[in-house]
DNA sequence: GTCTATACTAAGATAGAC
DNA sequence: GTCTATCTTAGTATAGAC
């Protein structure tokens, strides 16, 4: 019979195939950067020739920027898509906080990301906007509305007052992590978590 | 005479071509990273031939760890080393907040030197290291015992504050310059800034 | 000390078989 | 669709002349 001519294991593999091929990208872009990075490694890692991998991505650009992007996405979930809001304000402020700190710290990968994206954001820009867009701006915008939805904080300026939470603890992350300062200004992330509800605290008396 | 043996223009030209060598390396490093970067490109930025660059440095690693040492002293003195703190605190904070984030987003520089530090903090710990010490850590410190100072400010955790208010505004410059977020997520620096003193402020009154 | 010319290696991308 | 083999360019580093 004719349908015979298509056999199990060669139709269609290529969902599997571009699978893999991102994985091995992930892989390589994240220990080396852009330009540290070879196709041929990419194509070692994902355990596909080089000619696959040009089969699925235009170039070595492409595949680059559909990982990031995949990347993206994928990393704001899991740091701050987790459920809704609910609680005494200042105690759900601390328990994100303290769930984004250890999210950061506890995920290798997304240290890695960041050193990426950072520095590729100089060649790369629009992948740097795609990246404020899809993680950072969600982040500030649902921080804000968080902070304007609960007018006893008496926050006057909810959009600043979310940059400065969400910026105290990407720069610990960074300080920290990404450049390995650990060692040379060590410190408990929830010092600056402590630090910041205290603040807020303080402000709802004063005001 | 015998002094003739060695005329003027030839006698120790060293110092002034490993200074040109540094600049070509800076403009090629800063805009392509290391990996970025060829070693052609770099003699040529610095108008000297190959041969000369390597009989001044080991090798491209080696040119690269001394360019960033050099541009973390000068960074960190751009930016923070000015005069002493003087005056009402909360004003003085504002001032110094306020320059710290305008002395960053005019260098140009500044951006760059950011992106290559944090991209290739994973393949040069060290450095990173270093610049951890010789910027970061000396920021901080400053702040802290600044705070510390105050004991009016009722500052419980200087150190913890002292991050709190460097991370707000680096995180803040992150976002808008390195990430070209300036127009998806458009806001006055100052509003990060008049935010914080304000939490101060009010956190004085309350205790 | 500095240059020109070159050895050697690796990388991006593709042609052609299956 | 996928592979092996290959073309071509570009990069690090050095040898040898001046």
């Amino acid at each position: 019979m004719i349908r015979a001519k298509t056999n199990e294991m060669e139709r269609e593999s290529s969902p599997e195939k571009v699978e893999q091929i991102l994985q091995g990208a992930m892989q390589e872009f994240l220990a080396h950067g852009f330009a540290g990075t070879s196709m041929d490694r990419v194509a070692a890692a994902a355990g596909v020739s080089k000619a696959t991998v040009y089969s699925h991505f235009a170039d070595k650009e492409g595949l680059f920027k559909a990982l990031i992007e995949r990347l993206a996405r994928k990393k704001f979930q899991l740091i701050f898509g987790s459920e809704p809001l609910e609680g005494e304000p200042l105690e759900v402020l601390r328990q994100v906080g303290t769930r984004a700190l250890e999210q950061m710290s506890t995920d290798q990968e997304h240290s890695a990301f960041m050193r990426v994206l950072i520095g590729e954001s100089g060649r790369f820009p629009e992948l740097a906007q795609i990246c404020v867009n899809s993680m950072i701006k969600p982040t500030l915008v649902a921080l804000k509305k968080y902070l304007a939805s609960h007018p006893e904080l008496k926050i006057r300026d909810p959009e600043a007052m979310a940059r400065i939470l969400l910026g105290s603890l990407v720069h610990f992350h960074i300080t920290q992590e990404v450049l390995h300062g650990e060692n040379i200004i060590p410190m408990k992330g929830d010092r600056i978590i402590d630090t910041m509800i205290d603040l807020l605290e303080k402000s709802v008396r004063a005001s």
